[in-house]
DNA sequence: CTGTTAGCGCATTCAC
DNA sequence: GTGAATGCGCTAACAG
């Protein structure tokens, strides 16, 4: 905008019709004479107008525009999720604004307002904020639905990853190699799920006697997995299990360089099966999730709330273990 | 938006003054009788009151917003890039709308022009449309300014990374550690880069008897790098210049996987340092782009063309090798 | 089939 | 210090 150069006035008056005909022109209305319509394009070329969005939302009531709230967009992860969103609502005539959080969750709530603000929608994936904040938000910026990383939170996901089936599955999968001295990277400290993820474990320690699994407070990126492995070093730890590949992938850079040898020394798995992951080396043993389609399951439930239809049921995603070379047998 | 739940008139009814009132206490307007002040705060709060993001910016003639386009957003670099820029935008109070082009170049004017008429400027980061196509899209769309891999587009291209000059060192790198076959895996299809990359290296064929530098149609993603060894493999190419670290990254992938040891069989160098490129294994040879300080510097270039102050005079940054563990010897 | 009128939600002159 | 009126650029009835 800036005090827009050219105006639909401006259209109007060199075409020498009214603002109407020029509107009904730019948005394809078939009632238009064709001398004039083209007249009007003709113009519209010489003048290089193009109809401000801003004026065409307001007035319309509506931005054809869905804003999307991410952790961290530097996670390959919530990219592929965005692209299925994205294709999904582009289908339907959508756009979508994402914001980017920058993992601080005291920004999310502003941020989200804000997207809100000049869109029709929000998703929120993965909201590091407490649940309490959460509930609280919700509703002052609906229709908005929510992704999850967990499959408890029914009230509000609408979309979620079945990770604590995810864990279990790689707890499981270590043990069966052997292991029985286990660590687990711990994501943002993020809800209530601290408690669930214990729970799980406490189940698992159960039905396998001798076998311990540890929670050792990481984070989400790269360099945290990297330095991960000053406090795991000094154990007797031999499998590891991270909240996300980036977390494993920065930790497998870190002992290639240290020369200890994966899955050797000790095995590591991943979750999210980003694009990474296959190219490591040894590639990264990982939970797959189908982020494209978790991210068209979100268009799917956030378009039923736009059109106000009934809430659809809760999708919940179920990742898959890609079996690869950063675990092995205990030696 | 969609029919805006509560507006300025509802707060102005509830609390019985006016809109305009309501406006001045939600912009900070110092002049206004505290009590009342007051209590449109307190009806805000209980009517969870926004302002339209939109209506706003029709109003003010501004959004303070900047509209980006970037090729590929899972890409690092640009993410990196945006990174920079979205920070320095932000501090003086402007906020970023992305756009992904997902390299296909016949949407990228579209998305442009859709992604002005909505803000008051715009950031074409790597444009891969024609300099033709740029040339013509520029006008109709400034404030706006380039970021570019050469710095040879010096009418257009506010910002931009001396990428000749980084392959030419890159190219000496790989000559002086006695590779004399050598093969450069191109990017997208762009502009007229393509004779600018050729006249480099001719010269530095000339400058090196016996060196030859072949030019292999690539692209500019993981998997376009994984592929790639299909065409190299029946080659006595023994060195590997890659048009960015994707590239170079999903080689090493293959070559990991096929077991073709590296960099004893065949080097390989990267171009931007992503920070996947020292988590490889082995780390990858590539030219480090001070990615930040170009989103940086492309914020000072644009914020100056919406203040309408004079030029900037255009930024070139110099990468840097970074020589890592992917390329060694000729064996 | 076209022009006139009104209004989207807000900020901002101008009187009071 | 506050309210009433006007306009940002566009679309959508409503007439004609």
């Amino acid at each position: 905008m800036t005090v827009r150069a050219v105006t639909i006035a401006d259209v109007a008056a060199a075409a020498r019709v009214s603002r109407a005909t020029v509107s009904r022109v730019m948005n394809g209305v078939p009632t238009v004479n064709g001398e004039i319509a083209d007249r009007v394009r003709t113009v519209v070329g010489e003048l290089g107008y193009s109809p401000s969005d801003t004026a065409r939302s307001l007035s319309l009531g509506q931005s054809k525009t869905v804003g999307v709230l991410v952790p961290d967009l530097s996670n390959p992860t919530f990219q592929q999720i965005l692209q299925g969103f994205n294709s999904a609502a582009a289908a339907d005539g959508y756009r979508i604004l994402v914001t980017d959080s920058h993992e601080e969750v005291d920004d999310e709530a502003a941020l989200v307002l804000d997207a809100r603000n000049r869109t029709d929608a929000v998703l929120l994936c993965s909201p590091r904020m407490s649940e309490e904040q959460l509930a609280e938000l919700l509703p002052t910026v609906k229709p908005a639905i929510v992704i999850t990383r967990e499959a408890h939170f029914q009230t509000e996901a609408s979309v979620s990853a079945d990770f604590i089936f995810g864990i279990r599955t790689l707890a499981e999968h270590l043990i069966a190699l052997g292991h029985t001295r286990i660590a687990y990277l711990d994501g943002p400290a993020i809800r209530n799920s601290q408690t669930t993820l214990d729970t799980l474990f406490r189940e698992v320690e159960m039905a396998h006697p001798g076998v311990t699994i540890r929670r050792v407070p990481c984070g989400s990126s790269l360099s945290d997995g990297y330095y991960a492995w000053d406090t795991l070093k000094d154990t007797t730890v031999t499998g590891v299990l991270a909240f996300n590949d980036l977390l494993a992938l920065g930790l497998l850079g870190r002992l290639n360089e240290d020369r200890v040898p994966v899955p050797g020394r000790v095995s590591i798995a991943g979750f999210d099966d980003i694009h990474f992951a296959r190219f490591a080396s040894p590639p990264l043993t990982t939970m797959k999730l189908p982020k494209p389609s978790i991210g068209e399951a979100a268009w799917v439930a956030l378009r039923a709330e736009l059109k106000g239809e009934a809430h659809v049921a809760p999708a919940i995603f179920r990742p898959e273990l890609m079996s690869r070379q950063t675990t092995g047998p205990r030696q």
